[in-house]
DNA sequence: TTATAGGATGGTAGCGATACCAAGAGAACG
DNA sequence: CGTTCTCTTGGTATCGCTACCATCCTATAA
């Protein structure tokens, strides 16, 4: 009682089975499925014919190995639980499935060695490509990439030298420009809320812009004014409470994580203290939420979707063909200014 | 320049080079690596040594082939872009993970044939099992399941007819029990919100289980309390206000969309109606973001979690060798009484 | 000691497709 | 009318691994 057994459910039609009774070889239909054009219409309809009397479904898992050719990518996200990756899941899965590729999902849980080891495994399954939502790697990760050469977006951030192509913007610009921003609506005392810094280089790179803007504003660096803390709505009220109650003269938060934001913005609603009257609230990631929420959000407006679109269209390019060049693709971001500031 | 040319980075180590080079067959290797236990230490240290200092990835197409085993669960979802199926596809690739599968992911846009497309592209891949969120089918894809004999978990509802395996809850008795609750809490003129109903079996249930629990309450089944919106905040506030003006009476909504019902929670709270005050809110699924809204929102907690363990564990049991038989299961759901009523 | 069982290894034959080359059938040409 | 070229079609040899069976070796029993 094998898994085998299972999957024979006392079928299992081969091409050959499908050449016997369409009355052709069994190059000629896989020639039918693959590449109809190069095959007489008379041929064609017969194995068309034969193939929808028995149902046939070609094997791919041959065809791969026979033609050392796979049509599936693989993805690794930190964490499926997150809207903010399933925009771009969303949009990958589009554009590849448009282009007769399939999707593997994996999550790393934000540790690296997990990492290496799914990226083994998936590269074990043969994947034609891969997608990773992270730029910091185990050496283990990089020789596997290096070793087999399958092409590889890497986003969530910009690394200054990709493992083959990046899609992303830059969390450092984007925590800075924020920053800056809120220093020139007038508030001069800023706090930073980010989410775990360990190995995480997209929390590092935001609280790093934080600091460059402040900086350049002229406004003296506090490290007290910077609060880690896990996601989470109660998180974000929590770091929120904790900041106004040892700077009382906070007048803006900034958080560097959407959820956190908006746990915030509830805090200061059951609270009574006005957005942003007593404190400003400033988040990062366009969640829908933040452009309903009571009053609206001023957020980044980071395009999650279009990070996957052209991550997934770099690869498909490349897997159809196109030469391999280091590609590092920087698609910005955008201060949406709202009621919270 | 085919894409095969781009995989081989010119390496392409095989089993039998690592047989050769640790000085054994190369079936003592696929056991050495598949089933250690079955190999002598001695050979077993030659083939780890060999195997990491070429850095050899076995390569599971063949080895798929071979066995006609494979390590793949396909799952097909109506749109990953939304966090609800979020939790379950968390749950599902850490049951599978740490089982040594992996998980193809589609989204069907809940469009049904594009779930047979998809269902025959995921079996022409070998998947050795299929999770469908999603409890009614076209013909082909029964047909497809029924002929390759796949283990298929359904989600997403109650289907009185499994097609093999389906871990749920009732849509229907949900929406009947919340509400049946919100007629016990004194409200008589409950409006009705609910998703597109369109090949939407979830949404039909639920706007039966409503008119159901209205019939018990011996309240009137008025069709102009019902109201059929896409997801999305703005649409879930424009829907409230348009049952308030058609039915100055109302005196409660119940959303059969989180999004939905915390749309109306932000627009009243834009136009000055105390929630539960002026109307009380009622939602479906517990979303975080509901036990942390000001007020906070009463709703259903389906055990979506929960939903994706079992599923994926019950798939697991039957590829490790159980015995197959028709199963439904029954996770239920809860009512969480909040704020908002 | 010889017989026998049982565990550890190896050899061989596929798994179901595709790549590659050879062969046959017409069409176009001088 | 034969030759060359192009378009279709078919045969054969893998692709990299595992199933299955044969073999061998060692340990235990008789």
């Amino acid at each position: 009682m094998s898994r085998k057994a299972k999957r024979n459910g006392g079928d299992d039609i081969k091409m050959s089975d499908i050449a016997r009774h369409a009355g052709v070889s069994p190059m000629t239909v896989s020639r039918a499925l693959r590449a109809p054009s190069t095959v007489s219409e008379k041929m064609r309809r017969k194995v068309d014919a034969a193939v929808r009397e028995f149902g046939y479904l070609p094997n791919r898992i041959a065809g791969s190995l026979s033609s050392k050719r796979s049509n599936v990518v693989g993805l690794i996200v930190p964490s499926i639980q997150n809207s903010l990756y399933a925009n771009m899941i969303q949009a990958i899965s589009d554009v590849l499935r448009a282009n007769g590729f399939h999707l593997m999902i994996a999550n790393s849980g934000h540790r690296l060695d997990d990492e290496e080891a799914l990226v083994s495994a998936l590269l074990a399954q043969r994947v034609c490509g891969l997608v990773l939502h992270n730029t910091t790697h185990t050496k283990g990760v990089r020789d596997l990439v290096a070793k087999t050469g399958v092409p590889v977006i890497e986003t969530g951030n910009l690394p200054a030298e990709p493992l083959d192509m990046a899609v992303s913007y830059s969390n450092f610009e984007a925590a800075r420009a924020m920053t800056a921003h809120l220093g020139r609506l007038g508030y001069r005392k800023i706090g930073f809320v980010t989410l775990p810094l360990r190995d995480n280089d997209r929390s590092e790179e935001r609280r790093r812009g934080y600091f460059a803007a402040l900086k350049e504003l002229g406004l003296p660096a506090d490290p007290s004014l910077v609060l880690e803390a896990p996601g989470g709505f109660s998180e974000g009220g929590d770091a929120l409470v904790r900041l106004v109650q040892t700077h009382p003269g906070l007048d803006a938060a900034f958080f560097a994580g959407d959820v956190l934001a908006v746990g915030a913005l509830f805090e200061c609603q059951r609270r009574g203290w006005a957005v942003p009257g007593r404190v400003a609230i400033a988040s990062f990631d366009d969640l829908d939420l933040l452009r309903h929420a009571v009053p609206t959000v001023t957020t980044l407006r980071i395009p999650r979707h279009e990070i996957g679109r052209r991550s997934a269209e770099l690869l498909v390019n490349r897997l159809l063909g196109a030469s391999p060049e280091r590609i590092r693709i920087d698609v910005g971001f955008e201060i949406v200014q709202r009621e919270s500031t």
